[in-house]
DNA sequence: GATCGCAATTTGTGATCACATACGCAAATG
DNA sequence: CATTTGCGTATGTGATCACAAATTGCGATC
């Protein structure tokens, strides 16, 4: 989820295991999750890998979030208080010192905390759970992403994000979750 | 996914195993799998059930399906040609059988397979994964929806769904999707 | 008659094994 | 030098086992 592992990175269960310190059965459990949710790719002889997204999959992907996020941001406007924007621009900070340090895995990792906490004053968990498998589908992506990002400064849309629930602003919300979580992801779909 | 299977339902690994001809191994990866897409709830304990849900989650599902099956209805109207609505029809009839038959799984699987014979044409298959994982959450809760049913002829909104198609109608389009998902699961959140 | 406690049994977990298959590398061939 | 063939090895699969934990059912007690 976080860009630790390249696209196409090559795992084996036994491998997997090494690495924990258990056998192969319960590597095969993590794998299997994690093929089911779309975050590991299998291939026909049984190997995984990190997936290779095509264009029109990350596409899809980046529907996928705006959709969700967009429905999340909106039910958590109304339960969005001070305390919670708060912790946002906390958040936001942490976002800016991964950016002037250059750590892609720290940019999307703090980036994602931003998100999530604000989703999850929605009190929507069964529709968090599914965009966290989105996230989890994009984390090798993202990495990807970063490279070709040379920007210097945190992600403009999430001050908008913070402004619009500061106003209450529920159509300026909706369009500045849209913009930020389809913004990246459009240089990558050329 | 076709309401074969209670809600609470408890299952083991080798019953499960023993059910199929298997050992436990295949049986807890399968187990795993749908755990990991939420259709199998997992005690602390590490008993497996189908889930019993909530008011609550019954109308995150209801409004994630609303998301995701007009997305994809809307990405499919372009593509909808005639040969599909005639399918579309076909399948309608289907429906109509299983409700003069009072056959619940009949028809929560003819009317899924209508839905994801129109879904199949918008070209989204990560979309459709997803709308499909909630549908498996909601199989067993969809069987005790129709109990609740008194329904005696096919439903409205299908229709009115190929009506849209037909016309070339968005709006109408999105409408009807949305209104044929949600009406039903209205009937359980209260 | 209801509740509590204990024991037998069921159940999930992690490890290991045998086996079939697929992968990768090196040698051979054109 | 490129392509193919063949072999050794790595890898996933399904089965089985030992063990710990939890559930169940029965009997005792109040």
């Amino acid at each position: 989820m976080h860009g630790e592992v390249a696209p196409g990175q090559a795992l084996t269960l036994r491998g997997i295991g090494k690495e924990f310190g258990v056998s192969m059965t319960p590597a095969r459990e993590a794998v299997r999750r994690l093929v089911a949710e779309g975050a590991l790719f299998l291939s026909s002889s049984g190997r995984v890998s990190t997936p290779e997204l095509t264009h029109d999959r990350i596409e899809e992907l980046a529907a996928l979030r705006a959709l969700l996020e967009v429905e999340l941001a909106s039910r958590a406007l109304p339960r969005a208080h001070m305390a919670l924007i708060e912790r946002l621009q906390t958040i936001n900070g942490t976002v800016a010192e991964a950016v002037v340090k250059r750590d892609a895995v720290g940019y999307i990792r703090s980036n994602l905390e931003f998100h999530r906490t604000l989703y999850l004053r929605a009190q929507a968990p069964a529709i968090l759970a599914i965009a966290e498998t989105v996230w989890l589908q994009l984390g090798p992506t993202m990495r990807a992403l970063y490279g070709k990002l040379r920007r210097t400064e945190p992600p403009h849309y999430h001050k908008l994000i913070i402004a619009a629930l500061k106003a209450g602003d529920e159509p300026g919300l909706r369009l500045a979750v849209r913009s930020d979580v389809t913004q990246g992801l459009k240089l990558l779909i050329r």
